[in-house]
DNA sequence: ATTGCTTCCGTAGTGAGGTACGGGTCTAAG
DNA sequence: CTTAGACCCGTACCTCACTACGGAAGCAAT
């Protein structure tokens, strides 16, 4: 008993996953979904493997790889490359945590700006300002790019 | 007793604050730093003002402001409007606050994800492609933008 | 005086990840 | 049968923060 597949057209594919039109037709045109045959004339379709492609690439993204990462990933597919696939994993992963602790610097710093600003209000200047002009103390200590 | 102003080139004010050439004229061009009239023919030389105008721009992206926000940030200089200042600052300090706990979020569920790989080793298919296949559990469950 | 590094200035290109447009074709509903 | 709404397709445009290019002119050392 074939059950006949849920085919869908690329505006139903795209609303059920939540994406646009234009963005799967743009992972096309990067090589991470391919394009179905159309049948001669007419409006192509797509099933369930491109939804589930599409969930693929957007829960890595989610995770931080980005389109690059994740045209990478998809060629290990086959799951017999799991040891490079927990690479990559672990470079994010590492990565992930370089960007939360520069996050939480940025945090405290920020806080203890704003703290200043909202108590000591006698004064006439302004304590983020003065912070900033100072270079926000060692913040601009890493002379390094910001990017 | 006149202290003679320490006068820099473009290129050494650059060099100084740890940025390139190309980006101060880029921040003149943005407004957000304003060039010295030119001696007739010659070369324009920038003080400490045109260097502490600098510190404070990386100070700040380094805080997360854009570039459009620092221009407001500047427009407020004078020390007067402490209170637009802590507004715009707190407001940033909500973002970084959300940023940190997504990326949280996104720190247990790799870290997950790669410890599952390390360790069930014997099967033929890969955790972590699985997961992502199946949508990393949840993370695709908010449906919106991942930008 | 010649080499060689800067500076000056405008314009154009980069990368990431899309979004928008416009003209043409299909399909389904009324 | 007509019309509204998808779809097809290529190309252009967007944001953000730079970065590069190219030719002319200045300045410092040899």
């Amino acid at each position: 008993m074939l059950k006949k597949r849920n085919v869908m057209t690329i505006g139903t594919l795209a609303r059920t996953a939540g994406v646009g039109v234009e963005t799967v037709r743009y992972y096309q045109r990067r090589g991470l979904m391919s394009e179905p045959e159309k049948p001669y004339g007419g409006i192509r379709h797509y099933d369930e493997q491109a939804l589930a492609r599409l969930h693929f690439i957007r829960a890595s993204q989610w995770l931080g790889f980005s389109l690059d990462e994740i045209g990478e990933l998809l060629t290990l597919q086959d799951g017999d490359h799991c040891d490079e696939a927990r690479e990559l994993g672990e470079q994010k992963l590492t990565s992930v945590r370089r960007k939360i602790s520069r996050l939480q610097q940025i945090e405290r710093a920020l806080n203890e700006l704003v703290q200043k600003c909202s108590s000591g209000h006698g004064d006439v200047y302004c304590p983020l300002m003065a912070s900033l002009n100072d270079g926000v103390e060692d913040a601009t200590t890493d002379k390094h790019k910001v990017r």
